[in-house]
DNA sequence: AGAATAACCTTACTGTGTAAAGGTGGTGGC
DNA sequence: GCCACCACCTTTACACAGTAAGGTTATTCT
């Protein structure tokens, strides 16, 4: 406990800094601030993680892909997949502050893509059938949180009361469909919404069947 | 074209920044260093931006996202799709830089999203299926895309000879199905991915017709 | 014991966003 | 003609960022 031995390690780091990024945003995620959450002077952070903050974000991102696959391998494949899908997008969510990171820095979970193509296969696909669904509801699960997540931190708050909802204007001239469907497009929650998209493309992944 | 008149102008600004943008990467994107290409002074910039990077980025979004709907009316509501997609999809890559601000910056295009629901439309849904398929579609586009410049960026260069695939360790035993497939993952480059995955959606969306 | 080392601290430098205030030329009112 | 004003850009300055270099201890090894 003297000066030489703070108790700083890898995964404390991790974790305040996760704590730091999801409470205050990735943008006031800095090493001094760390340093200070972590009752260390920042400096202090470089002999764990020697390449700096890109390597801790590196970690980040590692610690937040880095779950083992949900086993229950009792259940049906489809229901694995919706399993799968609601898992993958509960992680982001709840750490979606670092959503940017995951555009550059590559992650891939081998045990959680071989669960995955292991409920396709069960599924009745074969070969290249797997590996393109694999990657279609990946991208589809990943798209939809980042839209979510886009629209929740841009949908205001209800602080004043009554306040709520602005209704953009939209011109039934120029913008017809989009006049007619405004109605359709406040029903679901965000949850429903990724549910139902889910659905969407888990039939379009077994369309032969 | 004195001191006080260098020329300056919100679209040659927003112009020069997404040059750096997608030729230095977003983190070297900075006031001096675009006050440099504009050869003025960085606090030149805030005249025309008043609330300075924050309304920057903004606009960077705004002027990659602003694009009249491609308007071929006269083609198949199918085929209107997938232009959609591809168009999307390369606007996205040709500014892959700036895809870490859609996570956070709002933008919506009116124009874009009616001649969405109005192929989909066409396509014989209707209501709440309409915007169902169209959060869908749009989810998936740019969950592929963030996946796409993921792997571009982190798959390294075909630098010497023959150096190319490292083809990374997975074991038989613990990932079966990740190893029987594995030759499966490297086989089409990023457009036909890009389209399997699109056609998979595209047939999820009209499920039930 | 003495030396090596692991874990942390101090200092210092470059680069960043931006507030504040200063010029400078052109434009309109009288 | 002249002067006040304003749009546009520059200067200066400050707080805060990441991190290289080197110093300080306590533990551990010989």
């Amino acid at each position: 406990m003297s000066r030489n031995n703070a108790g700083l390690s890898h995964a404390r780091i991790v974790e305040d800094a996760l704590r730091i990024v999801n409470g205050q945003g990735l943008r006031r995620l800095t090493m001094r601030r760390l340093g200070d959450a972590l009752q260390v002077e920042a400096m202090a952070i470089y002999h764990h993680f020697p390449r700096g903050k890109e390597q801790l974000l590196d970690a980040l991102v590692h610690h937040v892909m880095d779950v083992p696959a949900a086993a229950d391998p009792a259940a049906p494949p489809d229901t694995r997949l919706r399993h799968w899908a609601a898992g993958y997008r509960d992680r982001l969510l709840e750490h979606s502050g670092v959503l940017p990171l995951l555009i550059n820095r590559g992650y891939e979970n081998p045990a959680v893509l071989d669960a995955l193509y292991a409920a396709l296969t069960e599924l009745g696909l074969r070969g290249a059938a797997v590996v393109d669904a694999a990657r279609t509801l990946d991208a589809y699960v990943l798209g939809a949180v980042v839209n979510e997540v886009r629209d929740t931190a841009s949908r205001p708050e209800p602080d004043a009361a009554g306040e709520q909802a602005p209704a953009p204007p939209v011109d039934p001239r120029r913008h017809p469909h989009l006049a007619a469907l405004a109605a359709h497009r406040r029903t679901r929650d965000a949850a429903d919404r990724f549910a139902v998209g889910l659905e969407l493309v888990l039939a379009g992944v077994q369309q032969p069947g």
